[in-house]
RNA sequence: GGGGCCGUAGUUAAGUUGGUUAUAACGCUGGCCUGUCAAGCCAGAGGGCGCGGGUUCGAGUCCCGUCGGCCCCGCCA
């Protein structure tokens, strides 16, 4: 196809040209990222993997060779051989990092042609997320994404290194494991040589680094996948990574120190300065001033809890509630008052998503209340509302009457959302708060249970240890999780290493001893071994990187991501399989076969 | 399980109150062109509107169903 005077191996990239190589002959080799053929010059975009240059054909390159770079097309794979020079004045090209130079073509090898392409493979497309799925290697040649993927590699590099040197060994743990039905549900791998028996893919390693810790390994790590059949979210895939980690003889506070490094060290390496120690706040105070357990410290707006004001109101709505033990909290909106109608309308249909049955509001205006419970409020309670919160003229009040939960909820979601939308989000800005003393149980109103809020293997503060039998939902856990603008981004916990307390938990849990032995046995059989005290962390490698890079979705930080009914668009998995398959699994295929 | 948005050439979109041969840009194909980098100029090909029904004289346009993508609630110990 062309003349082979010399090898089509690389010499070097793209990038490593400089005005140093001024006169050198060097081999590149990659894609032709775009031609522009003028007839008696052809110029080629080249990219390789760390960037582009300008690779000129004219007739001194020789006859075949321009006519075999007229017919080079988007994507071809090539090889060019040249000469580096300085470009002619008035010809450099700022936006190229290699823009000064050029490289001029004595040879061009054709290692491959491309057909043609779905996509422009540009970063700035617009072409739907589906077909990028589809086509993901053409997608993954896109810049931005591939330096997505170089950063989750440098980052994981990162955390290697870090916790290594931290004395942490990693090992790896098993992927075919057992099915634990708390929590999640699991992905199914069917046995052969066990008919009828499944093992279960890890939803974490939890159990395993526990059990680590009992076999006197001190400090654990590992970079690894866990899975969990749930319904996908932006920032949810069935398979996803954790930065896993587990250490003896510490308390929270020795956890959260070593952590907050590793984290200083990972946002580093993204450019991102997180200076620790960082900012903590008890599960109490997140939920009363953020409404949330996972808050967004960037900015304040902060709930403020009106029910003592109003509880004797002449507003009948505001009163019942607290008189049913239910609360009422409000949230400033500097500048709120010029919202619309629409607008307010539009806050309460975001507030009713989260449960809230209606949503009040006060606009301050230069004539005063502007708002429909205005009337039904005394002046002193209006006065004490305007004091607690601060508000002035041009604010906006909204206030939601509930359980604590959802107007909580309710708030502190509709908190975010005019955070967003009034533009009053601050942007690089990075800030981390540590949410701890989360409470041990939830209760499961459909089921008339307890339910462990982290995993029933969290230990309780041991002051709150007496509670456990006689007022459950008041025992706090050592649990502990980092937020980053909103966004969980690691939990962990001291774990429970005494049998007792942990037999204690199965049962408030309702689980019985034998069911207990069932699902945990070896867990509940090692601790009785001599088991240090220990706990540890997992942080979510795939948030993180989304937080670094700024992207929407950790669809745009993994590598083969799947959609939101969990398929990969490329491969095409789920699919079926051979009944001969199933067979050999003691499986019956339920669909018929099309 | 539920709510919302979306689906028209390869791609991204426009398609008035349902009305002749469905538009545009980019991309693609061919030609011209020695300094472009959103190259330019000329010519050209390409879809029957996700799929299936229905209403109608007539359906991208209305109705029903279905498939797929995205966002969210539930779910995610």
């Amino acid at each position: 196809m062309s003349e082979k005077t010399s090898s089509w191996k690389r010499t070097c990239f793209s990038v490593e040209i400089t005005k140093e190589s001024l006169g050198k002959t060097v081999t590149l080799a990659g894609w032709v990222q775009k031609r522009r053929d003028h007839g008696g010059v052809i110029f080629v975009d080249l990219r390789d993997r760390k960037g582009i240059v300008q690779v000129v054909f004219n007739p001194d390159s020789g006859g075949d060779v321009m006519k075999c770079a007229h017919d080079l097309r988007s994507e071809y794979v090539i090889s060019v051989t040249g000469t580096v020079g300085l470009r002619p004045e008035g010809t450099l090209n700022p936006a190229l990092k290699t823009g000064e130079i050029e490289v001029t073509a004595s040879s061009l090898t054709v290692l491959n042609a491309c057909a043609p392409l779905p996509f422009v493979v540009e970063d700035d497309t617009d072409v739907s997320e589906e077909l990028r799925l589809k086509y993901r290697y053409l997608d993954l040649r896109r810049p931005s994404l591939r330096s997505n993927l170089v950063l989750r590699h440098r980052v994981a590099q990162v955390a290697r290194n870090f916790l290594s040197d931290e004395g942490f060994i990693e090992v790896e743990t098993p992927m075919l494991t057992k099915s634990t039905p708390e929590g999640a549900r699991d992905f199914l791998v069917p046995s052969r040589l066990n008919g009828g028996d499944f093992y279960a893919l890890p939803q974490s390693p939890q159990l395993f680094k526990q059990i680590l810790m009992i076999a006197g390994l001190e400090k654990y790590f590992q970079v690894v996948r866990c899975f969990r059949d749930e319904d996908l979210r932006a920032d949810r895939q069935p398979e996803f990574t954790q930065i896993d980690a587990e250490m003896s003889f510490v308390e929270s506070d020795d956890v959260i120190a070593v952590m907050e490094s590793l984290v200083e060290a990972l946002f580093k390496e993204a450019g991102i300065s997180a200076t620790a120690p960082f900012n903590r706040l008890t599960y109490d105070e997140a939920i009363s001033r953020f409404g949330l357990d996972a808050p967004d410290t960037r900015f304040a707006m902060e709930l403020v809890d009106v029910g003592s004001i109003v509880a004797g109101s002449g507003f009948k709505v505001f009163a019942a509630v607290v008189a049913g033990g239910g609360v009422v909290k409000t949230i400033r909106v500097p500048g709120g008052a010029k919202l619309s109608r629409k607008d307010i309308d539009e806050l309460t249909a975001v507030a009713a998503t989260y449960g809230a049955k209606g949503l009040a509001w006060v606009k301050f205006t230069p004539d005063g209340w502007q708002s429909p419970i205005a009337k039904f409020l005394s002046d002193s309670e209006k006065s004490a509302i305007a004091t607690v919160t601060g508000a002035g003229e041009g604010d906006l009040l909204l206030f939601v009457a509930d359980s604590l939960d959802v107007a909580a909820t309710a708030l502190g979601r509709l908190r975010l959302f005019i955070g967003k939308k009034l533009e009053i989000i601050p942007e690089d800005t990075f800030n981390f708060v540590w949410v701890t003393d989360f409470p041990m149980f939830g209760y499961d109103e459909t089921a008339k249970r307890f339910t462990a809020v982290h995993h029933p293997f969290t230990s309780p503060l041991d002051e709150d240890l007496p509670l456990l039998e006689t007022e459950p939902m008041k025992v706090r856990s050592k649990a502990y999780d980092l937020v980053l603008n909103g966004v969980e981004i690691g939990g962990g916990s001291i774990r429970i290493h005494d049998p007792g307390v942990q037999s204690r938990i199965f049962t408030l849990l309702g689980i019985s001893e034998e069911e207990a032995g069932q699902r945990f046995g070896f867990l509940l059989e090692a601790l009785k071994y001599g088991t240090p005290p220990h706990g540890g962390i997992a942080f979510g490698l795939d948030r993180i990187l989304a937080i670094m890079t700024g992207a929407e979705s950790i669809r745009d930080v993994i590598a083969f991501p799947k959609t939101q009914k969990a398929v990969c668009l490329m491969t095409e998995a789920p699919s079926r399989v051979d009944n001969a398959q199933l067979q050999e699994l003691s499986l019956r295929g339920l669909r018929k076969k099309d």
